[in-house]
RNA sequence: UGGCCCAUGGUGUAACGGUAGCACAGCAGAUUUUGGUUCUGUUAGUCAGGGUUCGAAUCCUUGUGGGCCAACCA
C-alpha cells in the first residue's frame, strides 16, 4: 500500500513529486494514476512533450498507470488525423499509455449526471443571447446578475434539456448552464456553461450528439471516472480548480485533484497550436513535420532522438514559474545524445576541387582507415578511398587568412584526416578571379598511422576522392524566428527568419552515404549532425542538418570582427 | 480600479528556518588526426522596504515586476 518511494535518494522532487509522495505517505492514495489529455485539434510539440514526459513519467517512477485521453468535446475543430499523429508521436517519444480513451467515451454519463444537477436545482437551460449572458456575468470588479431563467424549474429544465438533447432547438439557440454564484470574484463560477448546442459531425460519435460537453464539464469527470489521482495541467488552468473541485462534489464522484505547473516556452519560436497551424496553412514552413518546427514530427524529421528529448524535458525540471528556455538547451541534449551513437562520415558541402600533382596519374586509389566513432570502439572501422583529385571544403581554404586560421592557404599545409598532410603550392582562378581549384602536393611519408615526416601541422580537414564521390541534397536550418519571443510581437510572422532554411543542391558524400535509409543519423565529420530526410531517393540521397557542433573557429571569428 | 499564481547568476532549477548548490550558456587553460569530445579552473544570483527570529532565499507584511481570469475553445 504505501509504495516505498523509489525516489528516496538523491535527485531533487519536483513539488508534484513532494505531493504524490506525501499521499503516498499518508494513504491519500495507494498508487498512482495520472493521464495526458491532448485536443486532437493539431500536432503535437514540444511543449506536449514535457506533459507527456511528466505524466508518464510519474506514472512509471511510482509504480503507476497513465492513460491518453483524447479531449474531443469540440467536434467542428477535432480531426482523425490528429488522433493518429498524437498517439503515434507518444509512442515515439517512449511511452505506450495503459488505456487509449476518449472523452466522448463518456458522454452518455456526463448527459446523465447533467440531469442529476438539473434535478437537483443546481443548472438551468438559459435562452439568452450570449452577449446577454456576458453583460449579465458583470466584471471582476461587479457582481454578475441573473438572467430571467436562473430560476425556472427543475421539472421544466429537465423538459428543456432533453429538447436541446433531441435537436428540437437550433445551434445556439440555448446553454446549459450550472448555477453556482453569480457574485463570486472567481469569472469561472459565474454560472458557467456545461453544454451547447452543436449539430457537427464527430469524429468518432457521429451525429449521435447536438449537444456537447464544455471543457470544465468533461475533464474532471472524465478524471474521475478513470480514477485518476493527481490531473496535471498547465497554470492557465488555475482558476478552473475551483469549477473542477465544484462538479466533483456535487456529484459525490472520485475526487481527482487538479495541480498547475508551468509549460514550456522555448526561445525562437512559437509554441501555440493557433500559430503552428498558421505557419502551414500560410506556406511558410512546408508542412506540420518542417524540420524548422517545434512540433515532435518536425524535431522527428530534423533528428532529434526521443532519448534527447526525454532528456531535455527532464533537464528544464517542473515549476510554477513562467519560463523560457534556451533552444541551446535542447541542442545540447541531441549533441550529448548523437556523440555517442552517430556514426561519423565525410562529407562536402561546398566542393573546392584540389588536384594533389604530385600524386599518380590515372585511376590509382588508395584505401585509407578510418574510425566510425572515436566515442565508441565497438563502432568499428570503414574504408576511405583517396585519389589525385580530391574536394574539400571552400571554408577550409582562404587566400589571405586571418590570424588563428590553421586550414589552408597558398603555401600552407594542412593534414586530410586519416590520410596525408597536403602542401598548397598553387590556385586556379575562374575569371572573376575566384579560386576554383588547388593544386598541391602531398607529403608520402605523413601518411595517418604511420607518419614518419616528423612534420607537425595544426589544421585538420575532412575530403573526398572526387572520382568516387557521391552527390546529396543537404538542408541546413537556422531558427524559424528572429527574435527570442516572436509571440510577443503585435504579428510574429513579422520576426520571421529569411534565412531558416538553406538548401544546398549539390552536396557531395562519401560513397557508402549515398544507400542512407531516411531516418538514419550521422556525424558529419567537422560539420554536425545530419538525418536521412524521407524525400531521399535511390542515389540522390537528402540530409537535414538536425544541429551544427560546437563551433569555436565561428566564435573566433566573431571576436575578430 | 476584483481575485488568483509567480519572483534565486544570462537561462533553467535545487536548498523545506542553519555553509546559496547543480546544469546549460560564457570565459581561461590542458588533451585531441573533428577548431568536436574529454578534463581542469573560473565569472555570475536570493526583486525592494519593513517585521518575526540567536539565525530568513525560506515565515509575516507592504510595495514593485511578470503572468492568468469575464470564448456556446481547450
Amino acid at each position: 500500500m504505501n509504495a516505498e518511494t523509489p525516489s528516496s535518494g538523491n535527485e531533487p522532487l519536483n513539488f508534484i513529486e513532494e505531493i504524490i509522495e506525501e499521499d503516498l505517505r499518508t494513504g491519500r492514495h495507494s498508487g498512482v494514476q495520472t493521464r495526458f489529455p491532448p485536443e486532437p485539434n493539431g500536432y503535437l510539440h514540444i511543449g506536449h512533450a514535457k506533459s507527456i514526459c511528466l505524466n508518464f513519467g510519474l506514472a512509471q517512477k511510482y509504480n503507476g498507470k497513465c492513460n491518453l485521453r483524447y479531449d474531443d468535446t469540440n467536434p467542428t475543430k477535432e480531426e482523425q488525423e490528429y488522433v493518429d499523429s498524437i498517439l503515434s508521436d507518444v509512442r515515439w517519444l517512449g511511452f505506450e499509455p495503459d488505456q487509449v480513451l476518449y472523452a466522448s467515451d463518456y458522454f452518455q454519463q456526463l448527459y446523465e449526471w447533467a440531469v442529476q444537477l438539473i434535478r437537483d436545482g443546481k443548472a438551468y437551460v438559459d435562452f439568452s443571447t450570449p452577449e446577454e449572458i456576458a453583460a449579465a456575468k458583470g466584471s471582476p470588479t461587479v457582481p454578475g446578475t441573473p438572467t430571467k431563467y436562473r430560476d425556472t424549474s427543475p421539472e421544466e429544465n429537465l423538459a428543456l434539456f432533453e429538447r436541446m438533447k433531441s435537436g428540437d432547438f437550433p445551434d445556439g439557440h440555448c446553454v446549459l448552464r450550472a448555477k453556482i454564484d453569480l457574485a463570486s470574484p472567481n469569472m469561472h463560477l459565474r454560472d458557467p456553461y456545461l453544454y451547447r448546442i452543436k449539430h457537427a459531425h464527430h469524429h468518432r460519435t457521429g451525429d449521435d450528439w447536438c449537444i456537447y460537453p464544455m471543457y470544465d464539464w468533461a475533464h474532471g469527470q472524465c478524471d474521475s471516472i478513470e480514477r485518476i489521482t493527481h490531473s496535471v495541467c498547465t497554470l492557465e488552468f488555475i482558476p478552473h480548480r475551483a469549477l473542477y473541485d465544484w462538479f466533483i462534489e456535487q456529484l459525490g464522484i472520485f475526487p481527482s485533484k487538479q495541480y498547475e505547473f508551468a509549460r514550456l516556452n522555448l526561445n525562437y519560436t512559437v509554441m501555440s497550436k493557433r500559430k503552428l497551424l498558421q505557419l502551414v496553412q500560410e506556406n511558410h514552413v512546408r508542412g506540420w513535420d518542417d524540420p524548422r518546427m517545434p512540433t515532435i514530427s518536425g524535431l522527428r524529421r530534423r533528428g532529434y532522438t526521443p532519448e534527447s528529448i526525454r532528456e531535455f524535458a527532464k533537464r528544464v525540471g517542473v515549476a510554477k514559474r513562467e519560463n523560457i528556455i534556451d533552444v541551446g538547451l535542447l541542442e545540447f541534449c541531441l549533441r550529448e545524445d548523437l556523440n555517442k551513437r552517430a556514426p561519423r562520415r565525410f562529407a562536402v558541402l561546398r566542393p573546392l576541387k584540389v588536384v594533389i600533382t604530385n600524386y599518380p596519374e590515372g585511376n590509382a586509389v588508395e584505401w585509407l582507415e578510418t574510425e566510425n566513432n572515436p566515442e565508441d570502439p565497438e563502432a568499428g572501422k570503414r574504408k576511405l578511398p583517396f585519389s589525385r583529385e580530391l574536394y574539400i571544403e571552400q571554408d577550409d581554404f582562404m587566400e589571405n587568412p586571418p590570424p588563428k586560421y590553421f586550414r589552408l592557404s597558398p603555401g600552407g599545409m594542412v593534414r586530410l584526416k586519416s590520410a596525408y598532410i597536403i602542401k598548397c603550392t598553387s590556385t586556379v582562378k575562374d575569371n572573376h578571379g575566384r579560386v576554383i581549384e588547388l593544386h598541391c602536393t602531398y607529403i608520402p611519408e605523413s601518411r595517418s598511422g604511420q607518419d614518419t615526416s616528423g612534420l607537425k601541422v595544426q589544421g585538420v580537414i575532412h575530403w573526398l576522392s572526387a572520382a568516387y564521390a557521391k552527390p546529396a541534397e543537404v538542408r541546413l536550418y537556422d531558427r524559424l524566428f528572429q527574435l527570442e519571443d516572436p509571440a510577443a510581437e503585435e504579428d510574429f510572422k513579422k520576426s520571421l527568419n529569411p534565412h531558416s532554411l538553406e538548401l544546398i543542391p549539390e552536396a557531395m558524400v562519401e560513397p557508402a552515404l549515398a544507400e542512407a535509409q531516411p531516418g538514419d543519423r550521422f556525424q558529419f565529420t567537422r560539420l554536425g549532425y545530419f538525418c536521412a530526410d524521407p524525400d531521399s531517393v535511390a542515389g540522390k540521397p537528402v540530409f537535414n542538418r538536425s544541429v551544427t557542433l560546437k563551433d569555436a573557429w565561428a566564435k573566433e571569428v566573431k571576436k575578430q570582427i
